[in-house]
DNA sequence: GAGTGGTCTAGACCACTAA
DNA sequence: TAGTGGTCTAGACCACTCC
């Protein structure tokens, strides 16, 4: 089985890989189309395809129906999360400047007061009542780069005012406590998993490739969660590094 | 785009994803043969492999040739890491008891003094010098579960016996401590990959089932890394969770 | 031996894009 | 209209497993 050479189509895959990596189709480029591809490597067309359907799970090209298959730029992201963290908002901004992009994160949906669903409701721990949600889609240098949903009960907001101006999390910490719910503690839960449709749309990504999740929930000194954030990438594309320090 | 109806090899794959789910086929189970599917979907055997080869990519199964595809149990075991980092050590097998699994976690290689790659070298910070590499399979019930790979200055260690006798990282910090380095702060980075080929072998998968690849290093009291750690696991079977302070 | 999954082909049809 | 990628088929061959 390790010693079995590899498929054609994967010996294809692999070369193609190579070839982008090492620049002969930069990106933004074009590869040359299936049948092309078919002749000069002696394949029937459905071999180059499953190939070219590979490079396409994994990122690295995206493929238009009628258009060929184009290279995309793949400026791997970081995004550093200190802990305690000190920063002021905008690590999102940041993470992008720093990659070389021009942030840009327009609110895609709310504020706006709705009943929450069963995952929200449980990282809040609410039995019932209503939350303030809000949906921001961001960019860097015009490519879509992440989607974050936020969820704040209504009981601890108060009222939709709470969430209106500002685009960061921090003034919206602060709001909530002069309503008497400091924040106190963050949990993050990182997962890997398939994409819904939406997000499918929104990256441009095919459904077999990943997304990385990013669930963030913000405690009071109750311990009563306050906030819940769904922060949603392409998994090729980030790196997550946290930082802390051995002794408090 | 979207109104599009899915192709009918996503249609089975999508049953196969429910029925899997819902206990129609429990762990361990085997699918029905490729052929048999066939007739019952009225599909052609080559349809129904690219929707078997969808769940292979998820995770969901495992194929083996000649013999079938068996459903894969899969326990999403929760990795928690509090910062500052109280624990001690131990954290591998307090997630495997927690997901009701039995750990084991045998040494694959080493403690051994090598000269380290090039990515190594640059996490440690060295230009020359050689490492003490150890590496542990680390098992839950006797499924491979996670790989771990630690690199040590030889520099800091002093000998290879820093690493001798205990398994977790704890006790050598302790001893690193002993000889003048006091491990104050970490850093993880998180990825998701390709995995490699030994990585397949290992855990089961397809080269195209990705894995989560966790940098952990460690610096000591002059900001000098003093410890490098790859931890790597398949994707889908591990979520990650980090907790810490707002205000340190 | 019969059954399994994996690969590959040749040809076909469709939906889409481009000129 | 010609070219593109995506899907599907029918049939073939191979390597593997189980008996």
């Amino acid at each position: 089985m390790l010693e079995r050479p590899k498929s054609r189509y994967e010996q294809v895959a692999e070369r193609l890989r190579n070839d982008i990596k090492q620049g002969k189709y930069p990106p933004g480029e074009r590869l040359p189309s299936q049948t092309q591809l078919a002749r000069e490597y002696g394949l029937a067309q459905t071999s180059i395809g499953r190939a070219i359907a590979r490079l396409k799970n994994e990122g690295l090209v995206r493929v238009e129906d009628g258009k060929g298959a184009t290279v995309l730029e793949v400026p791997t992201v970081k995004r550093v999360r200190r802990t305690p963290y000190r920063g002021k908002g905008g690590s999102f901004a940041q993470a992008m400047r720093e990659a070389g992009l021009e942030p840009h994160t327009p609110l895609a949906a709310g504020p706006e007061v709705v009943t929450p669903s069963a995952e929200v409701a449980t990282c809040l721990q609410m039995g019932e009542g209503q939350v303030i949600r809000r949906e921001r889609h961001m960019f860097g240098s015009g490519h879509p780069m992440q989607i974050a949903v936020s969820h704040i009960p209504l009981s601890a907001a108060g009222s939709l005012d709470i969430a209106d101006t500002d685009t960061n999390p921090t003034g919206m910490y602060e709001r909530l406590a002069q309503r008497g719910h400091k924040v106190t503690r963050f949990q993050e839960r990182i997962e890997v998993r398939r994409p819904t449709e939406k997000e499918t749309v929104f990256f441009g990504i095919t459904d077999s490739t990943n997304v990385l999740e990013v669930v963030r929930i913000a405690y009071d000194q109750d311990d009563k969660p306050v906030d819940v954030t769904f922060n949603v990438f392409p998994a090729t594309q980030w790196a997550l590094t946290y930082e802390w320090n051995a002794h408090e």
